[in-house]
DNA sequence: CCGATAACCTAACGACGTTAAGTTAACGGG
DNA sequence: CCCGTTAACTTAACGTCGTTAGGTTATCGG
């Protein structure tokens, strides 16, 4: 079973766009197959019509081709959760807002999830700059949306960062054990996330 | 490098012995090296002193293997979470000490924890009888315990079911976190924890 | 002592990530 | 127009993995 269709070789200078083809075909497998295990080295490789070699032309090993595909997505759940946030209009429903875009959004693209939250790095991944880890802005933008409900008197004041850590850790609990344990008897889902929700305001308000 | 030491043949009857020294070196090698992928069923039928196929005399497959072996622990953490609630001497600070023992426990033993928690079920497992997942008799001590404390109105009337839940999705969210990513900087673990349950606290409280 | 069979082993399959060493084709320069 | 340089790939292979089919060995009742 020899590649589907053969890529045809890019021109001279352009040997970056099998990059971008390789990281569409990694995305398209991920999200159909809906398992990381099948996304191999090999079925990435065929998808995009070449050999798996050339793979390591573009990126140092498989984490490093996974990461990068999930980098994409984890602007996009920053993005989500900005977009979330900014429908609201006071700080503390947009921190609400916030933490159901983020359940939603890992639950819907759960092998993205496990990948980037469920999964040790191995060893040390210095990636190169800013996006050191992917949803280090998202997080940052969650601090300062605390730190705005404190200011504005709606959350006892305290430190932003332990509470917004709180809160993460919250949210992710659910999306986690919603992905990795589908059958225990779970509650609803909004239910669940409702009475999370819930209890935080209560236990942080003023 | 064929086997270490190779093992000596059962006797006629005692084919369950390898069985349990199957579990004993899948357990030792786990701990020791601290990572799921290098406990490969090679490299724990060479621990065991024998070969691969042995293996599966007593294991469906690999999965089934790890489970066994994380079951054994989790009765451990069942175990721990009782005696940690057995010393409070209200319903209130028994949840607590659940909470804080069931961290410690998982970031103790990351490797188990992440088998059980973090990593999706391939495909449907009927294990055996009652310990279907292996927490849960742990979870049903939980809400027992929560509906005592509602019943004592130390908490708000509830769904104990609900409230149990997101007191675990909470302690989950912290535990796996700090297991897959390590790298974040964290607050002080105590730190955090006594944060969370704080606000559980006072969310949840009458 | 012998045949049955429990308790293992040998050999192999196919898939995996990864590397070394080719091969092919696009371009700048003569 | 051809030619050599070299970017963009491929072929072949290594060692690993989980797992299976089929053989071998040693224990035990008779």
């Amino acid at each position: 079973m020899t590649p589907a269709t053969r890529r045809a070789r890019a021109r001279r200078g352009d040997g970056e766009l099998l990059r971008a083809e390789i990281l569409a075909a990694a995305e398209r497998l991920l999200i159909k197959t809906g398992d990381e295990g099948a996304v191999s080295i090999r079925a990435i490789a065929d998808a995009a019509g070449v050999t798996p070699p050339s793979i390591y032309m573009h990126f140092a090993d498989k984490t490093e081709l996974l990461a990068a595909v999930c980098q994409a997505r984890f602007h996009d759940l920053d993005r989500v959760m900005e977009e979330a946030a900014g429908k609201a209009d006071n700080p503390v429903d947009a921190l609400w807002a916030r933490g159901r875009a983020y359940v939603r959004f890992g639950l819907e693209n759960p092998e993205h999830y496990r990948i980037l939250f469920m999964t040790k790095p191995g060893a040390e991944r210095p990636t190169k700059d800013e996006g050191d880890l992917p949803g280090l802005t998202a997080f940052s933008h969650l601090v300062e949306d605390v730190a705005r409900c404190m200011d504005a008197g709606f959350l006892a004041a305290g430190d932003p960062f332990l509470v917004a850590t709180g809160l993460w850790t919250g949210v992710h609990g659910i999306t986690s054990l919603l992905i990795a344990r589908p059958d225990f008897p779970w509650p609803d889902v909004d239910r669940l996330l409702g009475h999370v929700i819930d209890v935080q305001g209560r236990g942080l308000s003023a």
